[in-house]
RNA sequence: GGGCUCGUGGCUUAGCUUGGAUAAAGCACCGGCCUUCUAAGCCGGGGAUCGCGGGUUCGAAUCCCGCCGAGUCCGCCA
């Protein structure tokens, strides 16, 4: 609701700089802690018409006229140089309406959005750098869905590197231990592999040749590769959804090769582009110049075979016939390969992906090593987490048994990691701290699902004792400044979603959700809902329930469950 | 060495794109609040020359330049 009363106030004050005959550029509305919505255009003005700017903004009051009815505004003043806009009882009203009737306030249908994000090496499982990556996208994706676009989320899986060509080449010799989840089971394949290649350079050969016929298309090769990269697969994705995260589509670079696409980016390419060969006698590897990137990018080896860059740019060019948009969610290290990419795309005329950079997650000890064995697995910060949830639910509710504890134990641990890593902007490098993530009790996600909690209790019990509780309410009752708060604060899921999906910030969303829990637990302190009169408690009620419905949403929006009880 | 990113109370962060109303939260610390809907909560308090130095501006955490510190990239790897 929040946003149909930003764009009332945009129309009224355009209309008002209109009256007055100012040129304006912008008209500078922000959220202010003085106002329900502020605007500095007097600011701006004052620089052009060489006035004072608190002349302008009165001069703008002056000129400017709040509808008799029809209105969410409800008052406009000069406040020196700003001008603060109030927002109405019918505004309060109808925000609670919409809510419970469950009226989406954003508009549909946006336009397709191909969201690609975590994409890890099937080599082994995921850890905790690819959570960061896995968690903003899925945050992402959400955030979208709800502002109206039409999402698919893309895996991109690496089957062509020397990596899993090894695993391939060890699970010849070494057989997978069925016993163990099956992406650990391929990490220890790969491990023991890398030992014997370490021991004897010249397996190397055998790898490279497994590696040639995957690519030409060798069907007996073809099957062991995607025996392997699929084991590992399963196992990756049984620790995604553990985390509430799914992707639609599985993107295999090698069909892009044996498709033909990347020879086709390639021709292409060489016509369009600025390209070198480099090399004398068998053959010459390509090289294709990118406007402001020092290095020329090596499309093609010597030997003719392809290079991950190329397949992924044939990867793109297929997304983008696909879709509106393209966002990828890379780490720091793909920064290059994000340029690269882009102006590689420019030159096939294929439009350009958004992408979404996060800084790393490091270990006290040193950066991530998978190979040095610094590095935490998802699982065993899953595992963890929801241990010390489970003590913590157990600690506070004796009254519940086993299975109950351990369902909102896994609610609440899966959610205070998800909101712990969202809630940091993706730019800053992030130093892992296993005693702080396991530390439950500080987290956010428990606030807000606290409060959730809370409003379903309070819903429960009145149900409980008057059944039909909501019927013939009236909430102009509601006018307690919490209240107000309250009510304002749930005008905004729209107006945060919207912020978040056009800048691709997910983490505002766990801002707002912080924010939101906040209000709640003021009103919750102050405003008695089932110890009060009957007219007032209906309202009340009201309230809650839209509180309950907002928090659930705004959870849900996080891919964090909403727990009824805690 | 060059490119990009980050540097905000003791700790973790928001705000920086688009400069403006006392720099905003959480954690930690100190002090209060459970005979009323779950205290994973609420109230109060102390604590910040917004990395350092210059510049632009009526006004800078925000824009520009330099420096320092951290991260990351600079393979016919992925």
């Amino acid at each position: 609701m929040f946003l149909e009363f930003k764009k009332e106030v945009e129309h009224l004050l355009k209309k008002a700089l209109d009256n007055a005959s100012y040129e304006y550029k912008e008209l500078d509305l922000e959220e202010s802690e003085h106002a329900d919505i502020s605007s500095r255009v007097a600011f701006f003005l004052a620089r052009t018409y060489k006035k004072p700017p608190e002349i302008i903004a009165e001069d703008i009051i002056n000129h400017l006229e709040i509808p008799a009815k029809n209105t969410l505004i409800s008052n406009a003043v000069a406040a020196g140089p700003y001008i603060n806009f109030y927002v109405n009882d019918s505004f309060l009203h109808k925000t609670l309406q919409r809510i419970k009737e469950g009226i989406e306030t954003v508009e549909r249908k946006r336009g397709k959005i191909i969201i690609e994000h975590t994409s890890a090496n099937p080599d082994g499982p995921l850890h905790i750098g690819h959570l960061r990556n896995a968690i903003i996208g899925d945050v992402l994706a959400r955030v979208l869905k709800r502002a109206g676009f039409d999402v698919e989320t893309h895996f991109y899986v690496n089957d062509m590197g020397r990596q899993i060509g090894v695993v391939v080449w060890g699970a010849e010799r070494i057989a997978f231990d069925e016993t163990k989840k099956a992406d650990l089971a391929v990490a220890d394949v790969y491990i023991a592999a890398n030992r014997l290649i370490e021991e004897n350079t010249e397996f190397l050969n055998d790898v490279e040749e497994l590696m040639r016929k995957y690519e030409a298309g060798d069907e007996a090769v073809v099957r062991k590769y995607e025996a392997v990269v699929k084991k590992c697969l399963s196992g990756i994705q049984a620790s995604l959804q553990r985390l509430n995260i799914r992707h639609d589509l599985f993107a295999w670079e090698s069909e892009f090769v044996r498709g033909g696409a990347v020879e086709e980016v390639i021709e292409e390419l060489k016509q369009k582009g600025d390209i070198k060969f480099d090399g004398s006698g068998s053959g010459s590897a390509l090289l294709l110049h990118l406007e402001g990137i020092e290095k020329e990018l090596v499309i093609q080896r010597t030997d003719g075979t392809s290079l991950y860059t190329t397949r992924d740019l044939a990867y793109h060019r297929w997304k983008s016939g696909r879709c509106d948009r393209v966002i990828d969610i890379f780490g720091k290290d793909h920064e290059l390969v994000s340029q690269q990419l882009a102006k590689g795309l420019q030159i096939l005329e294929v439009k350009v992906p958004e992408f979404v950079i996060f800084a790393f997650v490091s270990l006290p000890t040193g950066s991530l090593s998978t190979r040095a064995g610094r590095y935490i697995s998802a699982d065993k910060l899953i595992e963890k987490i929801e241990t010390r949830a489970y003590e913590e639910v157990d600690k506070r509710r004796k009254d519940l048994d086993e299975s109950k504890k351990h369902e909102i134990a896994r609610k609440v641990g899966i959610g205070a990691l998800r909101h712990d890593m969202v809630k940091v902007s993706p730019d800053k490098h992030i130093v892992f701290d296993f005693d702080d993530a396991l530390d439950i009790e500080k987290k956010g996600a428990p606030f807000i699902q606290y409060s959730h909690a809370r409003a379903c209790s309070i819903l429960k019990v009145a149900e409980e004792k008057w059944q039909s509780l909501i019927q013939g309410y009236d909430t102009s009752l509601l006018h307690e400044e919490s209240e107000i708060e309250l009510i304002k604060k749930l005008s905004k899921l729209g107006y945060a979603i919207e912020e978040a999906s056009s800048e691709l910030k997910s983490h505002l969303i766990a801002k707002y959700a912080r924010e939101l829990a906040e209000s709640f637990n003021l009103f919750y302190k102050d405003c008695p809902v089932l110890n009060t009169d009957a007219t007032l408690r209906k309202a009340r009620l009201v309230l809650v329930e839209c509180a309950k419905i907002v928090l659930s949403d705004v959870l849900d929006v996080l891919g964090i469950e909403a727990p009824k009880e805690m």
